[in-house]
DNA sequence: GCGGGTGTTCACGC
DNA sequence: CGCGTGAACACCCG
C-alpha cells in the first residue's frame, strides 16, 4: 500500500508544473532543493505507458543532481543511471511529504492518489515524487548514460536561445522556408519555446508568425532570439504559467503567474498591448492556435 | 457529439 | 530531401 489513509497520512502538495521551458525549469529548481541526496526505494508505474525501462535498477540509488534539456528533466543517480522525465502536454511532478497529523493544514488533503497519477517514486522516509499526467503523453525513462545520450529527442535538440548568438540563430533560419513560428517551435532549431512563448516572442520582436524563416534579416533574427530569451526569462521569474481554468492550480496555492502577463497568447479580440490600434487575431499555423497583432507584427 | 488544448513524432503527398 | 498537412497519442472540458 502506497499511502495509509487510516493512519491519516496527509498529502502536502509542493510542486506542480506546466510544460514549456520556463515551467519545466521552475519545477527543476524546486525539485533540486528537495530531492537531491535522497535515496530511491522504488518506482511504481500506475499506467503501462508511463515508465519506460527497468525500475528495479534504480532501487537504492541516490539522486545527485537535476538537469534540464529543453523541456526534458533528467535526474542523475549514482551508478551511471538517470531518470529522464518529459511532461509533454499535461505532466506534473509533485512532491508528496509523508506526514502523520491530527488535522490537515490548509491546502492539504487526504493521502490517496489522484486518478491521473501515473508513476510514483518512493523515498526511504516515505516521501514520494508523483508523476501526474492526464493525457498520458508524458514519460519517465530509466536510462544509462549511454542510453540517455542516444535518445533521439536529446540528439536532435538545438541550443536554448541564451546559448547561441544572433548570427548563429540567423544562420539556423537561413535555409528554412517554413513560417518563423513553426521554426521556433521546432526544438531542433532552438529549444525551449512552446506555443505560448513562441507567440509572445514574435509579438515582442514585431515579427508576423507567417513570415518565412529565411526571409528574416539578421536584425530581425536577432530580435526574435532576444525576444525568446526575454519572454522565457520572464516566464521563469513568474514561475511559469498555470491554466486559467484552475485545472492545474496547486492545492497549496502555489502556482505560476505568467498567465497574467501573456503578451498576445489567448488574447484574441483584445487590443494590442502596444495600443497601436491593432486587435489581436487568431489563426491556425501548423495546427496550433496562433495569435498576433496585425498592426505591429510585420 | 465536436473541437480545442502549454508537445512530439510519424505518415503521406508533392 | 524539404516542406506542408494532418493525424496520432489520450483525456477533459465547454
Amino acid at each position: 500500500m502506497l499511502v495509509n489513509i487510516k493512519n491519516r497520512h496527509y498529502i502536502k502538495w509542493y510542486y506542480s508544473s506546466m510544460p514549456e521551458l520556463p515551467e519545466v525549469e521552475t519545477v527543476r529548481r524546486q525539485l533540486e532543493r528537495v530531492i537531491v541526496g535522497r535515496t530511491i526505494t522504488d518506482i511504481t508505474s500506475l499506467h503501462p505507458k508511463t515508465v519506460i525501462g527497468n525500475p528495479v535498477v534504480v532501487k537504492g540509488k541516490t539522486i545527485r543532481k537535476t538537469r534540464r534539456f529543453g523541456k526534458m528533466i533528467v535526474l542523475d543517480l549514482d551508478g551511471d543511471l538517470h531518470i529522464a522525465v518529459h511532461l509533454k502536454m499535461s505532466g506534473q511532478l509533485l512532491f508528496k511529504k509523508n506526514e502523520i497529523k491530527e488535522k490537515p493544514d490548509k491546502g492539504e488533503g487526504l493521502g490517496n492518489f489522484h486518478k491521473h497519477t501515473r508513476a510514483v517514486v518512493g523515498f526511504a522516509d516515505g516521501d514520494q515524487l508523483l508523476f501526474n499526467d492526464q493525457r498520458v503523453f508524458g514519460w519517465v525513462r530509466i536510462l544509462t548514460s549511454e542510453e540517455l545520450e542516444s535518445l533521439p529527442f536529446l540528439r536532435a535538440l538545438g541550443p536554448e536561445p541564451w546559448d547561441t548568438t544572433d548570427g548563429e540563430f540567423h544562420k539556423r533560419l537561413s535555409g528554412k522556408r517554413i513560417a518563423i513560428k513553426l521554426a521556433i517551435l521546432d526544438q531542433s532549431v532552438v529549444s525551449g519555446a512552446g506555443n505560448i512563448y513562441a507567440n509572445d516572442a514574435l509579438w515582442l520582436a514585431k515579427i508576423h508568425p507567417k513570415r518565412p524563416a529565411l526571409s528574416l534579416t539578421a536584425r530581425e533574427a536577432g530580435a526574435v532570439r532576444s525576444a525568446l530569451v526575454t519572454v522565457m526569462e520572464e516566464g521563469i521569474e513568474y514561475g511559469g504559467s498555470t491554466g486559467q481554468d484552475g485545472k492545474y492550480v496547486h492545492v497549496n496555492g502555489e502556482s505560476g503567474q505568467y498567465q497574467n502577463h501573456f503578451k498576445v497568447y489567448d488574447r484574441k479580440g483584445e487590443p494590442c498591448l502596444r495600443h497601436d490600434g491593432g486587435v489581436i487575431e487568431k489563426i491556425k499555423l501548423g495546427g496550433r492556435g496562433t495569435y498576433f497583432c496585425p498592426s505591429c507584427q510585420k
